[in-house]
DNA sequence: CACTTTGGTGAACACCGTTCGCCTTGATGG
DNA sequence: CCATCAAGGCGAACGGTGTTCACCAAAGTG
């Protein structure tokens, strides 16, 4: 390598993530980023062919974090309490790293729709087994997409702050254990 | 008026409604904006004080449109009826207007949290109303909050086009069936 | 008629993502 | 050992963005 030479993508996506991290998408710029990094804007695309490249990127490491969150949360629980730990490690990431999730969630040009990338789909099956093994039908994505759907809602309008000042006022909780009681019943007939 | 003196309030708005709705959000840029209405950008400023100051106006109006819509589909419908019309309706709104859809749920600067201005609140009373017909609780802030929420998960997540080619695949049947049976067997109780 | 207010103009500023030619550097082959 | 080559940082530039401001034409008002 020529001068210096530190620049390499994955200390190009540390330092975003630690932009976007603490001041939003708007601060995670190119050029307070080539700043940070000690090096020119354009060197940037020595490494990425554009921001959203790198912001895709980006992503995909969100996906594998949330991904092994909530695998985690889930690990050798039962089925109902799984699921519920499941919702309490998607919220846990979607409050603690707002911006990363709604990258994570927002699509953007070369990104193809439906849950993205590999590690999305992964965690999109971890979804899927644990509601099959609550409802007892092995593929049964109408109730997946129930679940993900509220877990999303309850993500998005928390990430918003348009539950207000009141705050969600135990409708979480109504809401996701409707939809698990469903499963249940699902299950049992 | 000076010149050709036509720029009015509600001239900008309406022309900037075109333009989200048509090309999204990054098309509703000031200079672009300026051009459409045959006027230069800084004519612009002298009725918004900024570019946030126009969107918060056009969220507001997007409330009205959105309460208006879900006020009607409601009317004299027995709750549940009327709860699964106002469902529809507010899904119809966020996927005919998605951009105006995420313009109203997206926080701004300026903007106080909670669901937003007059408009958003009366929307939000409304729902209440209707929760509380189905649910027997007045101030059933719990259902009503949960029912929102999903309602807000499976627009966002229809407009991010995250559902993927399968689509919902019959997903938010059931689980706004699973919020609105709880409603119901609270009623009943 | 003088005066004030309204509001469009044009140029500028700072920022953004991005591109491109230049040139230093480290590595490679004869 | 020396010539060649590719990688990659540098600096300047381009077109876009939101925004500001002095200037000035036109309308209303005493």
């Amino acid at each position: 390598m020529p001068y210096p030479a530190k620049l390499t993508p994955d200390t190009i996506l540390r330092e975003a993530q630690t932009l976007l991290d603490q001041g939003g998408p708007e601060a995670l710029a190119m050029r307070p980023l080539a700043d940070a990094l000690g090096v020119r804007p354009g060197s940037l695309y020595r490494h990425f062919a554009s921001r959203d490249a790198l912001l895709n990127q980006l992503a995909e490491h969100a996906a594998d974090d949330l991904r092994d969150g909530v695998t985690a949360a889930a690990h050798a629980q039962a089925p109902r309490a799984a699921l519920d730990a499941i919702a309490q490690a998607y919220l846990h990431f979607a409050h603690t790293r707002p911006h990363t999730y709604d990258l994570l969630m927002t699509p953007r040009p070369e990104q193809p729709p439906g849950i993205k990338t590999t590690a999305g789909k992964h965690l999109w099956n971890a979804l899927l087994t644990h509601v099959g093994a609550l409802s007892g039908n092995l593929d049964d994505t109408g109730h997946a997409v129930a679940y993900w759907t509220f877990l999303h809602g309850a993500a998005s309008l928390q990430r918003s702050g348009l539950y207000g000042a009141s705050g969600p006022q135990g409708g979480l909780d109504i809401g996701l254990g409707a939809i698990l009681d469903r499963m249940e019943r699902a299950g049992q007939a």
